[in-house]
DNA sequence: GCTCCTTTGTTGGAAATCCAACATACTTTT
DNA sequence: AAAAGTATGTTGGATTTCCAACAAAGGAGC
């Protein structure tokens, strides 16, 4: 575990929290570490809710399934990032979503009730805790935002060059790397994968844009 | 401002908050209100961000424009409920959308960071404060997850289906009002509206619902 | 009552998506 | 290197949405 202080340190989640008061946090918060295979479920809708999750190593998803197998992604959490820390927060007792992992990972588990209730321990730090949390979650929520933005557009033409302009202007350059294949990307545009794969060629053909895989390259944006 | 009083402390922001803290609470976080007329907006994308917005009177709708007119409702406040808050709590600089107010409006606006900060005076409530606001904020989350769901579905029936449903669980009756119109309903599922209004009136003739405005009766589920 | 204005419902042709099927490219395994 | 498996790209027809235009219903004000 310690192995990972560096890097819990450097996350929002634990953002102005000293070295040495980052150990008995984590005990107060009840944290346990778990790994799970590539493709496997981390959790599934359903299961309880309490947890806070923190990608250790590896990459999460979470995604909203119904019976006919159509899936939306809403969130894919890479190394540092936390997953399910919204429905811990808003107090629900069971998930609503399922999160699966999209290579091994080795993952933090919290106790989300341990952050919010005031320990007995000399543990001081609740409160900055709950404060970076309020902030994850805020930007969670800008996030969630930015899907309905894409989501919002009439055609896969337009979801796909909205998303494919975000990622540049986040990354800050005209070329960037998606965290997607492109059967992830069309769930999480909610469009289909070969529509959408026909879009991107006629981009390319139109000279717009060039990729390779999951590399994007804009061009005369 | 005294008269909303009682409304404050039912809300989920003031959970937990006696009576006697509230007045010098709402000061500290340097309270004033507004009153906005229907149609208006209260706030306008690009508006500086950092306040949290409390809905006294009337209702506020949150919306994603583009150049085009096309609209996408993000988030609906009535009395006692917030907005803008997930902007402030991310400490964003400037507001991604724009609010409007769907009716008169009186609006009581709280500053974010006085709220954030640990304030000199005898303000002792601001880590509960700070606790409700993430409860808040992860609520909201689960909506923003919700419209989600709603707008993934592949065929506007679907849509609205799956959207009513949702009500008729949330109502925990097969009768309910929704809190739009139909141009409003169809700019929060994300379709058009005389499709939507066409749809509708096949799902009344198939006897799966009876509708009468924004009243809406779901038949055998 | 009447008119004006807004909201809601209806319709038909153009455009886009959906879906299944298949082709091609790339990876991994053996 | 061959084979198997996965990911990506391509195509065509059925279905659905989109859009504009108009009809009908309801409300506010006079």
């Amino acid at each position: 575990m310690r192995e990972y202080f560096d890097l819990l340190l450097a996350t929002p989640l634990f953002a102005g929290i000293t070295p040495e008061d980052l150990a008995p946090m984590l005990h107060c918060l009840g944290a346990t570490t778990v790994r799970i295979s590539k493709g496997d479920p981390v959790f599934l809708e359903g299961d309880a809710a309490g947890f806070i999750g923190v990608v250790l190593e590896g990459s999460v998803q979470v995604v909203q399934e119904d019976f006919y197998g159509n899936r939306s992604i809403l969130a894919h959490a890479v190394k540092g990032e936390l997953f399910a820390e919204a429905f811990a927060c808003a107090e629900i007792d069971t998930m609503p979503v399922s999160g699966y992992a999209v290579r091994d990972c080795k993952l933090l588990i919290l106790s989300c009730q341990k952050m919010l209730t005031v320990c007995s321990s000399a543990c001081l730090f609740h409160n900055q805790l709950v404060k970076n949390m309020l902030r994850v979650v805020a930007q969670k929520n800008l996030n969630l935002n930015d899907k309905i933005r894409f989501m919002s557009q009439k055609t896969t033409k337009e979801k796909l060059m909205a998303y494919l302009l975000e990622q540049a202007k986040a990354t800050g350059s005209p070329e960037f790397t998606i965290p997607f294949d492109r059967q992830a990307l069309a769930d999480y545009l909610g469009v289909e994968r070969s529509a959408m794969s026909a879009e991107l060629s006629k981009l390319k053909k139109a000279g717009l844009l060039d990729f390779k895989g999951s590399q994007f390259h804009l061009l005369r944006t």
